[in-house]
DNA sequence: CGGCATGTTGAAACGTTTCAACGAGAGTGG
DNA sequence: CCACTCTCGTTGAAACGTTTCAACATGCCG
């Protein structure tokens, strides 16, 4: 269940795209376009769609990066893992989200599935061979990175000087504003409190420490351990803002 | 000196390039096609080049993103700015480095001079319209994004459960890789211990002590305040992947 | 040489981790 | 259907590391 790739500062090169014959079949070029689109799945996207069952790995770091991915149903964690056996959870995606989009030679992360996950796959040279005929490919695929390294530097902001408090509230608003459905207040938390706890730095017992305090201010609810509701969204806000309390 | 753009969970928006007409001069042309060679300075390059003073803004988190730039000599420092005053720096960008590169309508940190710098800038209009008759431009964007993205995430990594120790002994080894010249196993710090602090989401307190602590270990020295020596490399490494001592 | 920014050290306060125990829920088989 | 088991989540108390606040040292520039 380890990987072997540990985390050694300093290596992995960028390449360009790997040197192989792309594919030029129209399956799969149709397929590649559903790539561009930001919607979930739509219909006939999910022919020919992969399934991997929870804690399945995908693809681990260091592995050739030869596809890129959809989500069209369920979750997936991007993670590097450690000597030590830590693991750190870089991003997660959700449905509609593309992931794997780098343009180095390998994966700098590992990707499993956090629940039964569908997923569309498609040979990056498929892509490079589309972004020879449209020029658009290139720029979606770098709006997508642009987003990537937005949310990867709010991250590092988070962590470098939040308290466990501000990052599960951090947390949960901005899950809140990617799940939360139409008027209601509750949300499906797609995740264990072991994959919270990796994305945030914190130890597990930290994370719960923060959410039983949150909870008990009447901030947070959880009715089952899957369920969040967000009672006090501006007072949510204040703590991950910094508020002394 | 402080910003006006502080960081809130949930905010700013990605949009494709600002509309308006892109420039066809060929000065201009010639000098975007500068960002893509790697290299840091060469001759003719300098031509029309932008000095800022140290401290002094390049732009600001919030800022249109017009303009893509390119280190010729000196140090930049991106990072966003709290309201609580801290300040946490996401990258450092040194000679031959381009920056502000990403894809968003808005910068989405600030960008400042450590010290006095030499900097090329380019509107990104006019990138535009060059990777519209080359799409190998866009292609080096996407590889410059992903390079900042696996850098990004390394960072994200580091500051997830890294000491104190540990994370000095990082930067230092990325730093030993990147700066050192030849033989020498001596190299200029370009910044002071503030930055390194804010780099590494510590204080400036615990920064000097564990860079200290290192010293009476005889792994580091530092014979005046802008210069390291790492005398012990295999140390070092071993204290950035988790050695007990 | 003084003055000011920058860097360094110490001691107490604080927050997170660690280690340990216990609770709750889901799935399985009797 | 209940009891069993296993994983996941929760809580407590002590240990640990970082921050805070304060003082002092050093280097740089006028």
């Amino acid at each position: 269940m380890l990987q072997k790739t540990f985390e050694t500062p300093a290596e992995q090169e960028i390449a360009t795209d790997l040197p192989t014959s792309p594919c030029y079949s129209p399956v799969c070029l149709h397929r590649c376009r559903c790539f561009l689109a930001p919607e979930p799945a739509s219909g006939d996207e999910k022919d020919g769609a992969l399934r991997y069952a929870r804690n399945e790995t995908i693809y681990a770091r260091g592995d050739k990066a030869l596809y890129i991915y959809k989500v069209l149903e369920g979750s997936v964690r991007l993670s590097r893992v450690y000597a030590d056996g830590r693991r750190q959870i870089v991003n997660f995606h959700a449905s509609g989200d593309v992931f794997g989009s780098e343009f180095a030679a390998v994966y700098s992360t590992t990707a499993e599935a956090i629940n039964d996950i569908l997923v569309l796959r498609c040979p990056r040279l498929c892509v490079h061979h589309l972004a020879a005929a449209d020029p658009d490919v290139n720029r979606k695929r770098l709006m997508m990175l642009s987003r990537s390294l937005d949310e990867a530097e709010r991250h590092i902001t988070m962590l470098g000087h939040q308290s466990a408090r501000q990052r599960i509230a951090s947390f949960f608003l901005s899950l809140d504003a990617k799940i939360r459905r139409d008027g209601s207040y509750a949300f499906d938390l797609p995740i264990g409190r072991q994959d919270i706890a990796d994305y945030l730095g914190l130890t597990i017992e930290t994370t719960c420490r923060a959410l039983s305090d949150l909870k008990r201010r009447r901030i947070l609810d959880t009715p089952s351990r899957r369920q969040i509701v967000v009672r006090d969204h501006a007072a949510l806000k204040a703590i991950a803002e910094g508020a002394a309390i």
